[in-house]
DNA sequence: TGCCAGGCCCTCTTTAGGGCCTT
Protein backbone atom coordinates (compact mmCIF):
# COMPACT_ATOMS: atom_id res chain seq x y z
CA UNK A 1 0.00 0.00 0.00
CA UNK A 2 1.08 3.28 -0.63
CA UNK A 3 2.63 5.35 2.46
CA UNK A 4 -0.09 7.17 4.59
CA UNK A 5 -0.37 8.73 7.57
CA UNK A 6 -3.37 8.25 9.59
CA UNK A 7 -4.89 11.05 11.71
CA UNK A 8 -7.26 11.24 14.69
CA UNK A 9 -8.08 14.47 16.47
CA UNK A 10 -9.65 14.83 20.11
CA UNK A 11 -12.03 18.31 20.13
CA UNK A 12 -13.96 19.91 22.35
CA UNK A 13 -17.30 19.02 20.63
CA UNK A 14 -18.08 18.22 17.08
CA UNK A 15 -18.26 21.20 15.06
CA UNK A 16 -15.40 23.79 14.29
CA UNK A 17 -18.14 26.25 12.65
CA UNK A 18 -20.25 26.06 16.21
CA UNK A 19 -16.68 27.08 18.05
CA UNK A 20 -15.06 23.77 18.61
CA UNK A 21 -11.64 23.15 18.94
CA UNK A 22 -8.80 20.32 18.78
CA UNK A 23 -7.22 19.17 22.20
CA UNK A 24 -5.20 16.71 20.98
CA UNK A 25 -3.66 15.29 17.53
CA UNK A 26 -2.08 12.23 16.39
CA UNK A 27 -0.62 11.03 13.23
CA UNK A 28 0.94 7.47 12.51
CA UNK A 29 3.06 7.25 9.50
CA UNK A 30 1.61 3.29 7.77
CA UNK A 31 4.52 2.13 5.47
CA UNK A 32 3.80 -1.12 4.21
CA UNK A 33 1.32 -1.99 6.70
CA UNK A 34 3.70 -1.06 9.60
CA UNK A 35 3.73 2.17 11.58
CA UNK A 36 7.33 3.17 10.91
CA UNK A 37 6.91 6.81 12.81
CA UNK A 38 4.69 8.56 15.44
CA UNK A 39 3.30 12.33 16.24
CA UNK A 40 1.30 12.99 19.25
CA UNK A 41 0.58 16.00 21.43
CA UNK A 42 -2.16 17.87 23.24
CA UNK A 43 -3.00 21.12 22.38
CA UNK A 44 -4.04 24.14 24.46
CA UNK A 45 -6.42 26.56 22.05
CA UNK A 46 -7.34 28.85 24.85
CA UNK A 47 -10.75 26.97 24.85
CA UNK A 48 -12.57 24.87 27.80
CA UNK A 49 -13.32 21.72 27.09
CA UNK A 50 -17.23 20.55 28.41
CA UNK A 51 -16.98 18.26 31.29
CA UNK A 52 -18.78 15.39 29.14
CA UNK A 53 -15.74 15.38 26.89
CA UNK A 54 -13.33 15.07 29.69
CA UNK A 55 -15.01 11.94 30.80
CA UNK A 56 -14.92 10.87 27.12
CA UNK A 57 -11.78 11.62 26.68
CA UNK A 58 -9.42 11.83 29.32
CA UNK A 59 -8.29 15.20 28.54
CA UNK A 60 -8.54 17.52 31.22
CA UNK A 61 -8.24 21.41 31.43
CA UNK A 62 -6.08 21.20 33.60
CA UNK A 63 -3.62 18.79 31.26
CA UNK A 64 -4.63 21.30 28.04
CA UNK A 65 -3.69 24.58 30.48
CA UNK A 66 0.16 22.80 30.25
CA UNK A 67 0.04 21.83 26.94
CA UNK A 68 1.58 23.52 23.80
CA UNK A 69 -0.80 25.92 21.63
CA UNK A 70 -2.65 24.78 18.44
CA UNK A 71 -0.38 27.53 16.40
CA UNK A 72 2.73 25.64 17.32
CA UNK A 73 1.71 21.66 17.41
CA UNK A 74 -0.54 22.25 14.19
CA UNK A 75 2.79 23.50 12.43
CA UNK A 76 4.54 20.68 13.84
CA UNK A 77 2.22 17.97 12.79
CA UNK A 78 1.68 19.48 9.18
CA UNK A 79 5.29 19.47 8.78
CA UNK A 80 5.25 15.41 10.24
CA UNK A 81 2.85 14.65 7.70
CA UNK A 82 4.09 16.81 4.94
CA UNK A 83 2.24 15.83 1.92
CA UNK A 84 1.93 12.25 2.19
CA UNK A 85 -1.78 11.29 1.90
CA UNK A 86 -4.15 11.57 4.68
CA UNK A 87 -6.46 8.47 6.29
CA UNK A 88 -8.75 8.70 9.27
CA UNK A 89 -12.02 7.16 10.67
CA UNK A 90 -15.02 9.26 9.52
CA UNK A 91 -12.66 11.25 7.60
CA UNK A 92 -15.32 14.39 7.80
CA UNK A 93 -15.32 15.06 10.76
CA UNK A 94 -11.27 15.35 11.17
CA UNK A 95 -10.92 17.07 7.25
CA UNK A 96 -12.97 19.55 8.57
CA UNK A 97 -11.13 20.01 11.81
CA UNK A 98 -7.77 19.93 10.02
CA UNK A 99 -8.99 22.30 7.42
CA UNK A 100 -9.79 24.69 10.24
CA UNK A 101 -6.87 24.60 12.60
CA UNK A 102 -4.73 24.87 9.53
CA UNK A 103 -6.32 27.94 8.55
CA UNK A 104 -5.92 29.14 11.72
CA UNK A 105 -1.66 29.31 10.85
CA UNK A 106 -2.38 30.11 7.17
CA UNK A 107 -1.43 26.70 5.73
CA UNK A 108 -3.34 24.81 3.57
CA UNK A 109 -4.17 21.42 3.64
CA UNK A 110 -1.77 19.77 0.66
CA UNK A 111 -3.49 16.04 0.46
CA UNK A 112 -6.84 14.55 0.08
CA UNK A 113 -8.21 12.24 3.18
CA UNK A 114 -9.57 8.89 2.68
CA UNK A 115 -12.00 7.57 5.10
CA UNK A 116 -11.68 3.92 6.58
CA UNK A 117 -15.02 3.98 8.06
CA UNK A 118 -16.53 4.70 4.16
CA UNK A 119 -14.16 1.51 3.40
CA UNK A 120 -15.31 -0.30 6.18
CA UNK A 121 -19.05 0.22 4.92
CA UNK A 122 -17.99 -1.43 1.63
CA UNK A 123 -15.67 -3.70 2.64
CA UNK A 124 -17.09 -5.27 6.44
CA UNK A 125 -20.79 -4.87 5.46
CA UNK A 126 -21.48 -7.61 7.62
CA UNK A 127 -19.82 -6.31 10.56
CA UNK A 128 -22.29 -4.89 13.48
CA UNK A 129 -20.92 -1.18 14.01
CA UNK A 130 -18.95 0.07 12.24
CA UNK A 131 -17.58 2.32 14.93
CA UNK A 132 -13.71 2.04 14.98
CA UNK A 133 -13.53 0.22 18.27
CA UNK A 134 -16.17 -2.43 17.50
CA UNK A 135 -14.61 -2.81 13.85
CA UNK A 136 -11.40 -3.55 15.52
CA UNK A 137 -13.38 -6.11 17.80
CA UNK A 138 -14.90 -7.55 15.08
CA UNK A 139 -11.58 -8.07 12.84
CA UNK A 140 -9.50 -9.24 16.14
CA UNK A 141 -7.17 -6.30 15.82
CA UNK A 142 -4.96 -5.68 19.16
CA UNK A 143 -6.15 -2.75 21.20
CA UNK A 144 -3.86 -0.48 21.19
CA UNK A 145 -4.63 1.87 24.21
CA UNK A 146 -7.07 4.09 26.01
CA UNK A 147 -10.14 4.70 23.54
CA UNK A 148 -11.05 7.90 22.68
CA UNK A 149 -7.05 9.22 23.21
CA UNK A 150 -5.55 10.34 19.80
CA UNK A 151 -2.59 8.06 19.18
CA UNK A 152 -4.59 5.74 20.27
CA UNK A 153 -7.24 6.09 18.10
CA UNK A 154 -4.63 6.67 15.25
CA UNK A 155 -2.33 3.70 15.90
CA UNK A 156 -6.52 1.29 15.82
CA UNK A 157 -7.27 2.99 12.64
CA UNK A 158 -4.05 1.91 10.78
CA UNK A 159 -4.36 -1.39 12.00
CA UNK A 160 -8.33 -1.13 10.56
CA UNK A 161 -6.73 -0.15 7.14
CA UNK A 162 -4.00 -2.41 6.87
CA UNK A 163 -6.87 -4.86 7.08
CA UNK A 164 -8.96 -3.31 4.89
CA UNK A 165 -5.96 -3.43 2.52
CA UNK A 166 -5.45 -7.22 2.91
CA UNK A 167 -9.04 -7.69 2.18
CA UNK A 168 -8.52 -5.93 -1.40
CA UNK A 169 -5.66 -7.90 -1.94
CA UNK A 170 -7.26 -11.77 -0.77
CA UNK A 171 -10.56 -11.60 -2.01
CA UNK A 172 -10.07 -8.97 -4.83
CA UNK A 173 -6.77 -9.75 -5.70
CA UNK A 174 -5.56 -6.40 -5.82
CA UNK A 175 -2.18 -5.93 -5.92
CA UNK A 176 -1.65 -2.55 -5.79
CA UNK A 177 -3.36 -0.40 -2.92
CA UNK A 178 -3.03 2.60 -3.52
CA UNK A 179 -4.72 6.23 -1.79
CA UNK A 180 -6.15 6.97 -5.33
CA UNK A 181 -7.95 3.55 -5.12
CA UNK A 182 -9.47 3.67 -1.50
CA UNK A 183 -10.36 7.13 -2.82
CA UNK A 184 -12.49 5.61 -5.72
CA UNK A 185 -13.76 2.21 -3.55
CA UNK A 186 -15.30 4.71 -0.69
CA UNK A 187 -17.06 6.54 -3.03
CA UNK A 188 -18.80 3.65 -4.91
CA UNK A 189 -22.13 3.30 -4.24
CA UNK A 190 -22.32 0.46 -1.48
CA UNK A 191 -24.69 -2.08 -3.95
CA UNK A 192 -22.39 -1.96 -6.76
CA UNK A 193 -19.15 -2.49 -5.07
CA UNK A 194 -18.81 -6.34 -5.49
CA UNK A 195 -19.70 -5.54 -9.41
CA UNK A 196 -16.96 -2.69 -9.27
CA UNK A 197 -14.23 -4.83 -7.69
CA UNK A 198 -14.79 -7.54 -9.58
CA UNK A 199 -14.33 -5.03 -13.09
CA UNK A 200 -11.15 -3.75 -11.37
CA UNK A 201 -9.41 -6.90 -10.20
CA UNK A 202 -10.02 -7.90 -14.58
CA UNK A 203 -8.47 -5.48 -15.84
CA UNK A 204 -5.25 -5.49 -13.45
C1' DT B 1 -36.76 34.64 19.54
C1' DG B 2 -35.06 30.34 19.11
C1' DC B 3 -32.13 27.52 17.12
C1' DC B 4 -27.57 25.38 17.15
C1' DA B 5 -22.94 19.62 12.74
C1' DG B 6 -22.97 17.43 8.68
C1' DG B 7 -22.26 13.76 5.40
C1' DC B 8 -23.50 9.04 4.46
C1' DC B 9 -26.99 5.58 3.74
C1' DC B 10 -31.31 3.11 4.01
C1' DT B 11 -36.24 3.00 3.12
C1' DC B 12 -42.61 2.28 4.09
C1' DT B 13 -37.78 7.73 -0.70
C1' DT B 14 -36.93 11.41 -4.38
C1' DT B 15 -42.24 17.31 -2.56
C1' DA B 16 -38.48 12.97 3.53
C1' DG B 17 -37.15 11.18 7.72
C1' DG B 18 -34.15 9.00 10.75
C1' DG B 19 -30.05 6.15 12.26
C1' DC B 20 -25.03 5.98 12.07
C1' DC B 21 -20.40 7.97 12.95
C1' DT B 22 -16.93 11.48 14.60
C1' DT B 23 -15.98 14.71 19.84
Amino acid sequence: MDVVAVIDFETTGLSPAQGDRATEIAAVILENGKVVDRYQSLMNAGVGIPSFIEELTGISNAMIRQAPTATVVMREVSDFVSDIPLVAHNASFDCKFWDAEVARINLTRRQEFACSLLLSRRLLPLAPSHKLGALVEYANLPLAGRAHRALADAEMAASLLTHLADELRSRYGIRQVTHELLRKIQGIPKAKVEQVLAKHQQSQ
